[in-house]
DNA sequence: GACAATCCCTATTACATGAGTAGGATTAGT
DNA sequence: ACTAATCCTACTCATGTAATAGGGATTGTC
């Protein structure tokens, strides 16, 4: 699972929204100018956070962005499945058994992957957002 | 890092050649039939493997590949590093650094990165073709 | 030496994904 | 009404993936 650069822009943003958290809204212009990123981007990037239940906004004039709930519960594994699919070396356990013909004969192979999955989901499970934000 | 295709193919071919171990080469057809892969790409994959000096191989009638090292020396690591790049969510350090910007501000992401990079490595580097034959 | 089998190499194709950009519709504060 | 902001659809452009096509080079067998 390589990052994207999308998942990248979205921890940089989630960090300076926590840093408002809680009570403030901050707008996408003020977020991209902060992290120096590409606004309109950016900006399909919270929809899909919003949409993801991890933000909330306020539109209209003095609109923006608010975490809907507190850092310390924001996951970057939540984070990551939401701008870049499953945690894994793989799309599903579905679609590998398929990619791999004769799956019997490679239970192992198999079985690899899914600890690869296990261990990186560990890891991204076990920080949330309030972590990144330590110095 | 999601594996490709090829990765999936290499290693299922390499189980092939592991089973043949040593004394014999084993021609791109012949693995092809066996793990119903497609020919043209398996003899791109072999290609690669073989200049990563993974394999060997001997033109000409009754040519065919043969791993150059036992099974028990081959990591799936060094595999996946030929077909798929570095077993990391990010390309290299140096490039990860240059996609966050502002990279003081962001030094626990960067170190989160890596440690599901070692995680992954840790994994796959303590794997061997050999482990992957055994049922 | 002819021939067939086999690996070796370059190029091309089709499709999907990633990383944005453009432009307007909608909503809210003044 | 005017302005500032989010919301939404669609589009572009570059790159990567998963192959396929069509030979060229090498070697064993007759």
């Amino acid at each position: 699972m390589r990052i994207s650069q999308k998942g990248l822009y979205a921890l940089q943003a989630l960090t300076v929204l926590a840093r408002h958290y809680p009570g403030t809204v901050v707008k996408i212009r003020d977020i991209a100018q902060e992290e120096q990123l590409p606004e309109k981007f950016l900006e399909a990037i919270l929809r899909d956070l919003k949409r993801a239940r991890l933000l909330v906004s306020v539109r209209g004039a003095n609109g923006g962005y608010e975490l809907r709930r507190a850092p310390e519960q924001i996951l970057i594994g939540d984070v990551l499945r939401i701008t870049d699919g499953p945690l894994a070396p793989f799309e599903d356990a579905e679609s590998l058994r398929r990619r791999i013909r004769s799956d019997a004969k490679h239970r192992a192979l198999f079985q690899l992957l899914l600890d690869v999955r296990d261990a990186t989901a560990r890891i991204l499970d076990h920080t949330s957002l309030a972590d990144l934000c330590r110095p």
